[in-house]
DNA sequence: CTAAAGGTTAACGTTGCGTCAAGGTCAAGA
DNA sequence: TCTTGACCTTGACGCAACGTTAACCTTTAG
């Protein structure tokens, strides 16, 4: 009472292909294989093929599933961080969904794909990965979850606050003033005070009595506005950007022990 | 002022890997080229690069972002079409939590992976893509739908009903009664009744006065209950399944017209 | 006897790079 | 000047899970 191939793949609702693949990575083996080289599969391989295909409907990957089916005791364990993984990556999904719809409305409205820049409510997208390579994996989670749970008009009042901010250092800038000017001086306490509304930044930490390397991190953020052409582009080229980075330079000296 | 990839890739927060690979499929080419082979970028390739880090967070395939980066206008028709791939996705994902989570539940409580029989409420899952080839895409969706918005409650009464309806076909084919007898065919009768009250089924359309395949659908609903060894297996061996078979089989010429 | 149906192994294609491997180039110190 | 060491180059394999030819036997039905 054997199935070949096709057989067992219709039975189970597969392909001859993936019962092959199964067989070449050992994760099912025919019962008996023909002097021909067929394959012959019997009901225990059947049994075990079904627990697969339902395993893996599941979302888990082939070797996975191996050991769930070899040591049947890990089952619980292997579906509870199926289970984690799989909410992360819900979360994540529904970030995503978020970051398009939003990215959809702009261009629907302005036209230009990148009309968000630096300013514009903190771009938080962008600066993902440099945010967290440099100041830790939870900040940008923290940041992130701080700007979702805002309203849409607390988050209208913050973008006009960063818009103004914006462009008073461009002002400043085009008036020639000097980085260490007392006028360039404010603007860089207002940035830091900005800084330090967003959850997650040293320097919010710092504002709440922990010691991170705030001054690294001001100086750091000086940097990468005028690394960034976006920026310089929007705060009079790069001379703009390099006064907003010298200003922010100087007061962090000015008013921040040296880091950690 | 150009960067080298090293310096374009920090710059973007990417690496340098990335960008030869960007140049290979053609998405990205460096501004020059020095004549040791080196890459050098520019500042139009940097917010060429930067839009496309943008749109590859966003999810979107490398062909997908050179379309929108070369065909400025495509822009919003490929992130509206992107966005309902998303939202499928979601859909998915929110769908296999579920069954996991009830998957997870029924190890921790009885052991058996795969505790979940036929008549255990209609495994939607294991029939998932017999049912979509044989009766369209969207039954599955439409009878998935429904019985994940029925409550614990109704579950239980339905999955009560399948179970009563299960052993009393094994009862009638024990007795062995035969396949046209009255007994055998009250039995049938009950069955598609059964079916009618799942959306999305032909049994559920012909209730409602549409014409679908109903004969077709419940004569090979008896083919496939044969071919699974997990049916047999439940329903007194082959002979069991063939039983109910050939009930389903008589039930339905004796009452529907043949098909379409 | 022949053709159709079904079986076999072998090997490339898919997605987006990470990761060696082997070897030029360039700026700077001994 | 020679030697590091840092950075650059072009291959080419690896990953997940099979789909899809390709080229070639075996079994089965007519």
């Amino acid at each position: 009472m054997d199935w070949s191939v096709q057989q067992i793949a219709k039975l189970a609702g597969t392909t001859s292909r993936t019962l092959r693949h199964y067989d070449e990575i050992g994760l099912l083996k025919p019962s008996r294989t023909g002097d021909n080289g067929y394959r012959y599969y019997g009901h225990a391989a059947l049994v075990r093929l079904q627990r697969i295909l339902l395993l893996r409907e599941l979302g888990l990957g082939l070797p996975a599933i191996a050991e769930v089916l070899d040591h049947e005791s890990d089952a619980e364990k292997a579906l509870g961080r199926h289970l984690e993984w799989l909410r992360q990556e819900q979360d994540r999904l529904a970030r995503q969904i978020d970051s398009v719809r939003r990215t959809l409305e702009a261009v629907k409205g302005g036209g230009e794909i990148m009309a968000e820049k630096m300013f514009d409510g903190f771009d938080h997208t962008r600066y993902q990965e440099e945010v967290e390579d440099r100041w830790g994996k939870d900040a940008y989670a923290k940041g992130d979850a701080w700007w979702r749970g805002m309203g849409a008009e607390e988050k209208d009042a913050w973008k006009q606050r960063s818009r103004q901010l914006g462009s008073d250092w461009i002002a400043a800038a085009q008036s020639g003033a000097a980085a260490d000017s007392d006028e360039a001086q404010q603007l860089a306490r207002r940035q830091v005070e900005w800084l330090r509304a967003i959850p997650g930044t040293p320097a919010a930490a710092h504002a709440a009595g922990s010691n991170g390397d705030i001054r690294g991190y001001v100086t750091g953020l000086g940097e990468m506005y005028v690394a960034d052409p976006r920026f310089s582009a929007n705060y009079g080229g790069e001379s703009g950007a390099a006064f907003v980075r010298d200003a922010l330079r100087i007061y962090a000296e000015r008013h921040f022990q040296s880091g950690r």
